[in-house]
DNA sequence: TTTAAGTGAGTGATTGTTCACGTAAGAGCG
DNA sequence: CGCTCTTACGTGAACAATCACTCACTTAAA
């Protein structure tokens, strides 16, 4: 009695797909059933709405990265550590599903603008993260979310540019660039 | 006959708030209309279809950042001065119009996917200003793509946090910082 | 008088969602 | 094993609502 979750598995993939390709609003109910080869109907049997297919497919995705984001940094013995521990670790997903990521990044805004402060968020764990790190003094004190802001910022933009195309590579073969440039802006706070 | 210019205006500023506020799709006509006390009609006095709306009002203001951005690079004589130029102006327009830049920095994957590559740019201007700064031997030679793009985010996501409601003060304050940020990745490219 | 600008009821097409009807996978049972 | 029963899963025509856009008409600036 279980031929019920191959089909939400093969529904959901075809659905990001989509949304990645056309936008969520310009991805009809209909576009999703024929790519999946089911009705229109069964995508009612799974998910309670369109609008609720692609939340699940943000939140959940977003809410285990940062869930992933927050054993690294837990795990980590110092600062440093932690941080190109999250780097390394964004770049390998990132590079692994492609499309995933690309949802993430480019429907971001449209699913954060009503979220509640408190879930977890990658950007709430880096926060934290950095907080920490100035009241240990493994660097300088400032504005905590202009820094984690920053740091987000260097890692996250290039990735964006990989999806426009404008860098070919995989992004896991600049982890280790993306970390020492956080680094210089973690250590080298005011400069002429 | 002239009064239309006026109703333009209050028709495209209005149309820019409630895409904002609401997004694009999920703004009517009849929204636009209703809030910019005109009919339905009118807004196709001024403009083809509210894509074209869209579009223009991105495209505008994407392209007028572009050239300002070229024309303070041009006359800058040293790319630190370029870049210091660059950043002072994007966050003081910012600042003076916070809707307009949350519209450009939220919208901007649904309107980048499909332009043309030669169009002007922010991202064009400074990618060419890093190459250049590489070939002058300013900064040290690396992929200008991902320079370009490291610099682009440190610069951007603290605008995003503040559109957000993460950073409260306004991003002018900031950046000086912003700049030495920059510099410090731009400068200390390879670190243990 | 001319014509750009403004109007808003009407239209046609799209689209998210429903629901009454099939289908097959396991459960219970003799 | 064979049978029936139950229930989750799948279907797609039909529905109702929405919405971008049109157009015949009015208004007022030059």
């Amino acid at each position: 009695m279980r031929r019920g979750e191959a089909t939400r598995e093969r529904v959901t993939r075809t659905a990001l797909e989509l949304f990645v390709k056309k936008g969520v609003k310009e991805t009809t109910i209909r576009d999703i059933a024929d790519a999946a080869e089911v009705a229109e109907g069964t995508l009612y049997r799974h998910y309670e709405s369109k609008e609720a297919l692609a939340e699940a497919l943000f939140t959940e995705s977003y809410e285990a990265m940062a869930a992933t984001l927050r054993e690294i940094r837990d795990d980590a013995r110092t600062f440093r550590d932690a941080l190109d521990g999250m780097i390394a670790f964004f770049c390998r997903s990132f590079d692994e599903d492609w499309v995933l990521f690309s949802y993430l990044l480019l429907s971001q805004h449209r699913h954060l603008r009503d979220r509640e402060e408190a879930r977890p968020s990658p950007y709430g764990v880096l926060k934290e993260a950095v907080t920490e790190a100035m009241a240990t003094g493994e660097i300088a004190r400032r504005d905590p979310d202009l820094v984690a802001s920053m740091i987000l910022g260097l890692v996250l933009q290039p990735a964006i540019s990989k999806i426009y195309g404008r860098i070919g590579q995989g992004l896991t073969v600049f982890a280790p660039e993306l970390s020492s440039a956080c680094w210089s802006v973690l250590t080298r706070p005011t400069d002429g």
